[in-house]
DNA sequence: CTAATAGTGTCTATTAGACAGTATGTT
DNA sequence: AACATACTGTCTAATAGACACTATTAG
């Protein structure tokens, strides 16, 4: 028989939290940024390259394989504070503005329990902050991103491991939501964390194109050269200069700074111009 | 002092689940459809409604108010099926093909204890299923949305009852995500669900320019009349008619039936042509 | 006939794509 | 001078916005 309440008050006191079922919730932090490999050829500049900040893990389980940064969200906290706690705890980056990802939740992703994760994303600079990473946490380049047909291969590597893996993209019927991911090859990363990274390239993928996201991982000054490098990246392939220059007046603003002494014609620096409101 | 373990079969065999706290993870569910409002003149075609998919509370806590359908994730069942699940039980519609939306997670947005929950909406042609909703579900009609300065009106009518809710729109700093939302006013509409419904509409504001999600709403057969009407609802402004078909034609393919009998010009019926692949 | 919607033609403005060309530093 | 990148000019194609016009039905 169903009890009967005179309020909400009274429901709450004689509510019993283990009516249901518990689970645990982590949240799993992926932070792109761009490094530049030097060029051997003096006049050429540097070849950017995105990267991903993971962390290796010393417990079980996946020990000694890499995950991206991530742990458990605190009952008393806000999920959206719980990213940053941890990214400060496991990575020592600290104000760093995250957007959620997506939330996985297979029943299996964990082999300790069920744990369902939620997942956030943010860019950055990475030469802006002066903070010492943690030892455990390390940047790995994205030295290959490749589609063929419905697999994509991506290689990550942070100058000493390389790691890689291969996810199939499967089209899901009768709706317009992405694809379904499936991890058809994995070396080396923790948990279904390939999946998250992979979400948050097409993500990005998707919002350079309409949102100033992308000035949040460069420099305050840069180049448009640099800028339509960091875009060529990301979007994996080439753009053609004028219509790039095109696009991009709009959102930069020229300084009267050089720079110079790079092997050919210097260029002008620009910077970031906020047109929203 | 850490314990070593050998492999992570031991090291799991020994795990130990209740080392973090746990929590719970619910799920809504957010369906719109579009519903036609009979006009008086009989020249005039029926003006259609979103419509939103709500349930009555009768349970504490929120008693007697209006949620979206939704209910825990059970331990033992895939974050993605959890909604399928509930769905069914809560509103008896079943086949629905959702996608995820959002997880919320502040502390304090459910009375009982720390909840989670992840949302997932879905678009259908409610016309098209013929079982049963189950009594305390109900479809509301979207009679107001308006946005005036960062605060957005909401209000809600089933034909009976009038829910509604002001939300403030709040400019992250320095993130290209979504605003923030704030519920400033709320009338009979349980949880924090006034946000999920707005992050909802918001999302497929966006999603009706680059996906073909709205033909999910519509029947079989209709005049670009009426898609037209439902395009310019979600965008909530008018859509001027040349462009809009332009665009529309790659997406649609006339048949040879006519309607009509509607006090004006009959208008040739189309249906939904599928362009990837 | 009239009201209402269906459907088309076309001009213009804007934007995207393509290519070629000029400019200017370092070695 | 040669190379590499910086930067611009301009033609063309494609697209979006605007407006006006014609067509067809029920009553």
């Amino acid at each position: 028989m169903k009890k009967e309440y005179a309020s909400e008050e009274e429901f709450l006191k004689d509510y019993n939290k283990n009516d249901f079922e518990l689970l645990s919730l982590t949240t799993d932090i992926l932070i792109f940024s761009v490094s530049s490999e030097e060029e051997s050829n003096y006049r050429k500049t540097d070849k950017k390259k995105m990267s991903i900040l993971m962390v290796k893990r010393d417990e079980y389980p996946f020990k000694d394989m890499w995950c991206l940064p991530g742990g458990f969200v605190d009952v008393k906290e806000n999920l959206d504070d719980a990213p940053k706690r941890i990214l400060k705890r496991e990575t020592n980056l600290d104000n760093i503005y995250l957007e959620q990802l997506y939330t996985f939740g297979d029943v299996n992703r964990d082999p300790r329990m069920r744990i369902i994760s939620t997942s956030y994303m943010a860019l950055i600079d990475k030469n802006r902050f002066d903070t010492k990473l943690n030892p455990k946490a390390s940047w790995f380049d994205i030295v290959l991103c490749e589609e063929k047909g419905n697999l994509v291969d991506i290689v990550l590597d942070n100058g000493n491991e390389t790691i890689s893996f291969t996810i199939k993209k499967e089209l899901r019927e009768k709706t317009t939501d992405r694809y379904d991911f499936k991890v058809v090859k994995n070396n080396k990363i923790a948990f279904d964390h390939p999946k998250v990274i992979l979400s948050g390239m097409e993500r990005l993928k998707n919002k350079i194109e309409y949102t100033d996201i992308v000035f949040n991982m460069m420099p305050e000054l840069f180049t448009l050269g640099e800028l339509q490098q960091v875009y060529e990246i990301i979007l994996n392939r080439k753009l053609l200069d004028p219509a790039f220059r095109r696009i991009i007046a709009k959102k930069t603003e020229k300084t009267d700074i050089v720079k110079k002494g790079e092997g050919h014609r210097p260029s002008y620096l620009f910077r970031y111009k906020d047109n929203k409101k």
